[in-house]
DNA sequence: ATGTCTTTGTGAACGCGTGCACAAAGATGG
DNA sequence: CCATCTTTGTGCACGCGTTCACAAAGACAT
């Protein structure tokens, strides 16, 4: 994506939706603990309940697979297993590489998350010449000097970038230009690729400052009345906002807002309903 | 069933819209590298670039919080910051306690980044005996017993859930029953919670099977053909199943850069933006 | 075979989020 | 003080995703 102006109202896509795709994992991660149980079929609901879903989402979801339920029964959880996988690309081994075999790094390289679903760790991948010939959750850390030749080696396609924020874009032009093309970064930076690579992130400090956000106005609903403000008319209601007037010294002070609040909680809260990603393309 | 027509309470509108707020923390980086830089101010377009997003987008993000630019100048650095700031509420100190200090919590108690940004962890918890009193990220770890008294002495309402799938419902329910209305989760499950609890979860074998998806989708693409199908018939029983017969051509040509064949990725891959929550609410 | 009951698959409505395009605001220069 | 230029703030349209609601499909009993 970069700063490519791919502008195309082309919607003639015929492919699954990409909401429907992120979901794709939740179902089969619901199907498989069914298929363990021998429980042979599922209908929508309780499957739907079991992803923590709506019933209506799911089967909308499943039909951009195909027809795969029997109606007045539900749904063949090994056939569902099996189609979904497949459709997920699944049924083929993805070899990994992991570059940045720190804290994190380690962390991920022991996960036993990953094979459990045809990921493989092809190599584990790191700058530091110390950390050269260790091994790390059974496996030899490779310098990365070796990078494009493991990559090519073993054609992985898929690649983690665990390294500090200031290496991410370095490392990850060295994968982009070695083959990769799909990348799931847990560094802090907005990385650019070139068209046709993926990348997705996660984001530690994002998920929390979001929660933050929530929980601060948990916390404040709690104590004030919500405030009579029109949003909509453009006429912005400067509540709480003291607006830089003209030229003035911006700089407001620090110490403003109240103190931290007691944390009572019990505020009752409407169920979050919406849901924003926290994972996307860079 | 008898779902009733639970008219939604309206929108209470007043606040900033989910998907804003999901950003807001990409400005705050974006910005806080501006701040180091002592960039003075900065134009929309400059910053949405910073910040991987379009420049209308995040103009219109910037009009949920007030009019604090200035036209024909741009965004002063330092009041955005503070603005965006105030409004994720890390003007204030969040203790955050980890639970599970297993590969991963370690690896989430050593992070810097949960400092940066106003987070304190003020507290690693483990169920496993040998762990109590054992420094991780120089905090001594605590057992489990103590997890309601540690969250109720640091007025605690944010929790991070690193245990194994099979214990994070139970340690769930301990978190909410202490008074956390906020958890992050990483571990392979669907959490159940009351109303008024926020959950956010991350799952990197979720990540990489999406990512498995797109490349699955890439190399077919490359291969065959686009071809004319309708999405929504349904007649075809198993037509839709050409079976990847063998030929597993895994990654496209490595080739050299540029190798980006022809239009592999350009009918299905949406605009520069389309993104998918990878985290929402269970 | 026929009727009943369950559950799927989906058409349609709705709401949210995104991106365009432009008027207005304000800086800057003469 | 006026003209011009830059950049914000936002009205508007559009497409995606969600949800409702129901006809149709099939299982199952009689
Ligand atoms: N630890 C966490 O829980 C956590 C959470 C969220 C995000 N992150 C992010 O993940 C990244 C890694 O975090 P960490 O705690 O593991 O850091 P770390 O410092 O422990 O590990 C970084 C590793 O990357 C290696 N490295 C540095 N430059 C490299 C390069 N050019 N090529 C290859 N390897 C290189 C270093 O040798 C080191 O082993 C950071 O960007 C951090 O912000 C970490
Ligand atoms: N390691 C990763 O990179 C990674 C990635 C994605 C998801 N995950 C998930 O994160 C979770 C932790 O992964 P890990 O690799 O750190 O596992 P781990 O086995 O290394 O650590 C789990 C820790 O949780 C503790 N624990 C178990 N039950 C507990 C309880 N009831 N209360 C408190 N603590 C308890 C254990 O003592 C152990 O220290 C798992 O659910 C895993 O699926 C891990």
């Amino acid at each position: 994506m970069a700063t490519g102006r791919t502008h195309r109202p082309a919607t003639r896509s015929r492919g699954i939706p990409e909401a429907t795709v992120a979901r794709l994992p939740l179902y089969l991660r619901a199907l498989t603990a069914l298929s363990e149980r021998s429980v042979p079929t599922v209908s929508s609901e309780e499957l739907a309940t079991a992803a923590g879903v709506n019933s209506a989402k799911l089967r909308k979801d499943f039909s951009y697979l195909g027809s795969y339920g029997t109606r007045g029964v539900g749904y063949d959880v090994e056939y569902l297993v099996y189609q979904i996988s497949r459709e997920l690309g699944l049924t083929q081994d993805w070899p990994v590489v992991i570059v940045g075999i720190g804290n994190l790094g380690a962390a991920l390289a022991n996960y036993g998350g990953f094979a459990s679903r045809g990921f493989r760790v092809a190599a584990l991948i790191d700058a530091d010449p110390a950390m050269a010939g260790k091994p790390v959750a059974g496996i030899a850390v490779q310098h990365t000097d070796e990078l494009e030749k493991i990559i090519d080696d073993n054609g992985v396609s898929i690649g983690v970038i665990a390294t500090p924020a200031g290496a991410a874009q370095q490392v990850c032009d060295r994968l982009v230009a070695a083959g990769i093309t799909s990348i799931l970064n847990f560094a802090p930076t907005v990385l650019s690729v070139p068209e046709g690579v993926d990348v997705r992130k996660v984001d530690l400090s994002i998920e929390l400052q979001i929660l933050a956000f929530h929980e601060q106005r948990k916390a404040g609903e709690e104590a004030t009345p919500p405030e009579r403000e029109t949003a909509g008319t453009g006429e912005p209601g400067v509540a709480t906002t003291p607006k830089p007037s003209s030229a003035a010294s911006h700089r407001p002070a620090a110490g403003g807002s109240g103190g931290t609040g007691g944390h009572s909680v019990d505020g009752n809260r409407q169920g979050p309903d919406g849901d924003v990603p926290a994972v996307m393309p860079a």
